[in-house]
DNA sequence: TTCCCTATTTAGAACGATCTAAAAGCAGCC
DNA sequence: GGCTGCTTTTAGATCGTTCTAAATAGGGAA
């Protein structure tokens, strides 16, 4: 019933060459002569040969699997990095092994050597909030190419893929204030992760330039539920404009307004972050600054297919520009 | 500086015993003495030894992989599901390869070789519109173990794990006519999946059963965009009341009717199916019908992993059961 | 013809695990 | 000591590829 798979032996048999040829018209040698390739081809065609890559890997140690791990595969944003990153990978022939971390560094770590077992070619790795730094120069002892992507632990340890986050905050801050708000709020998230730091850090910055003044950091757990109820600490500060640390939060809080009759977009102004679809399915439709996570994720791939090729290329960094969307959440001007 | 891998030769040689008294060690066999475990896992952790999964699959011809394919990565329901399915697999320490068919029946198959070249141990798959049932037989053939989800091709042919769809949309109407509602229009797709047909097939049985009419049916493409421009011509059957196919479409489709200044959930009333966390954010809120894609996912990779400990167990086929969730969206009563 | 050179092809040893079948150890018992 | 029966350990073949190094072909030139 559930027949072995035909081997390089058997298509060497049934095309009367050796095992060693066969193999080389498997690789696209150009050692192996017109006529010999196109028989052996043919033979491979007609007996479904299918290369065991498995097999292949022990002996040249190219898996041609990359091992990714995000923080949250139910938030778009990851989902739509992950998409990315697969596209690339897929058109290099390689194949994505993927593990949800669920942002605990302890499941993390047993994935990672999960991944080692499976012998990953590298890997894309998001670090879940509080990763030791430490670990970026384990895996790199195991001998396995990395790139951190959308958040970043130690300082240029390896390549790096994202959005440029303090630039996005300083799209937001900065059309705001054109509408005239002076008094900003930003709700922030209690998980420290660099793409938390580099917000607050740009959300700094661009308050300093504008001179507008910051009404409040409220501090919520990273999914929709907490940021509706965060709403009523968010406008203790008194804001006339919010900012929110991704959309997902910005759909939750203006959810929140509005259970307690604050109309957003009109009472008070909200900006998201990221500009996922949803930012345009919620109402009114969300002000934000689009990250472009599917660029992101395919640039993390390009990064490491780079690496792959050359173990000694320069540590690099690459940053995806924002591009501010601007719609009705932010529609009230206060002059 | 990049090492070699730790073997199992290495470690019985400190350890002072066999290499295959290691692989027993590894492989938790009872057949060992306890003191010789005790020091060969003591070795084992001081080389920091990483079983080679690949070579051992060899031998063995189990790899722990998983092939799952989906359609659309940035679909969050299909997130979700990959997601329940990422959780059950991880947990018995299998590991996902993920691909995105993009619906393209060719792709699909490319994927399906890539994945059968690094030996997965089975597949989990949402089949693309228009693949041929053949090709479960196909996958069946070669030693492959197959579970379809969400989408079902052929009759039977393999195990099986989706939502109830003819309940939900049961669920739906009866609501509908519950608030008075008559006309009631059904927003399609136009891609031809069993998803769908399984859909138009519980619209005809509810219509029948509460005795309402059917006020059209409108086909889109399945994505956001493409629901917002279809509102006019899902208004032209004059309903009162619009289900759609899941909602996605319906956010899309509320977005549209309100730029022909219709108001969801006043002038005309609109529920969505599949329940994501999207119905909530979007104004009004979405009713929708619940199909918890999470524990498919979940369904599914228990699925598969029964039929992998017993490749001749009956075929099953496992619905999760639909649950209604009233919002605002459906709040326009029409006694 | 012989020799050399380049273009192809190949035998056989890896790679790191598991499996099979058989060998050692170690009791207890005659 | 020799035998039986049990537990524990092991040598060596094996899985399907790729690599190395060497063998073989096929022309020309001398």
């Amino acid at each position: 019933m559930k027949h072995r798979r035909v081997t390089l032996d058997q298509v060497a048999k049934a095309a009367g060459v050796s095992r060693a040829t066969v193999s080389l018209v498997v690789r696209k040698s150009p050692l192996v002569a017109g006529h010999t390739r196109d028989k052996v081809e043919q033979v491979m065609a007609d007996l479904d040969y299918v290369r065991d890559i498995g097999a292949a890997r022990l002996r040249n140690n190219s898996s041609r699997t990359i091992g990714v791990v995000v923080p949250n595969l139910v938030n778009p944003f990851f989902t739509e990095f992950l998409s990315g990153a697969e596209q690339v990978l897929g058109q290099g022939d390689r194949v994505v092994l993927l593990a949800n971390s669920h942002d605990d560094t302890h499941l993390q770590s047993q994935i990672l050597q999960r991944f080692r077992g499976h012998g990953v070619d590298g890997l894309i790795l998001c670090p879940a909030a509080g990763t030791d730094p430490a670990l970026m120069t384990r895996v790199r002892d195991w001998g396995l190419p990395v790139v951190q992507s959308m958040r970043e632990v130690g300082e240029d340890l390896t390549d790096y893929a994202g959005g440029d986050y303090i630039a996005g905050m300083r799209l937001a801050v900065r059309h705001l204030v054109d509408r005239g708000h002076r008094r900003i709020a930003f709700l922030s998230v209690r998980a420290r992760t660099s793409a938390r730091a580099e917000r607050l850090r740009g959300f700094d910055l661009a308050l300093a330039e504008t001179g507008a003044t910051e009404a409040g950091i409220t501090e919520s757990d990273l999914t929709w539920e907490a940021s509706v109820g965060a709403a009523g600490a968010v406008l203790a500060g008194r804001p006339t404009a919010i900012l929110c640390f991704n959309d997902v939060l910005a759909a939750g809080l203006m959810v929140g307004l509005r259970r307690l009759d604050v109309t957003p977009g009109r009472d008070v102004a909200v900006v998201g972050l990221d500009d996922l679809e949803m930012a345009q399915m919620v109402w009114p439709p969300l002000t934000s600054v689009a990250m472009h996570p599917v660029r992101i994720g395919a640039s993390a791939a390009r990064l490491l297919t780079r690496r792959l090729a050359d173990a000694d290329a320069p540590v690099l960094r690459e940053c995806v520009a924002p591009e501010l969307r601007v719609r009705d959440s932010s529609g009230c001007e206060k002059v």
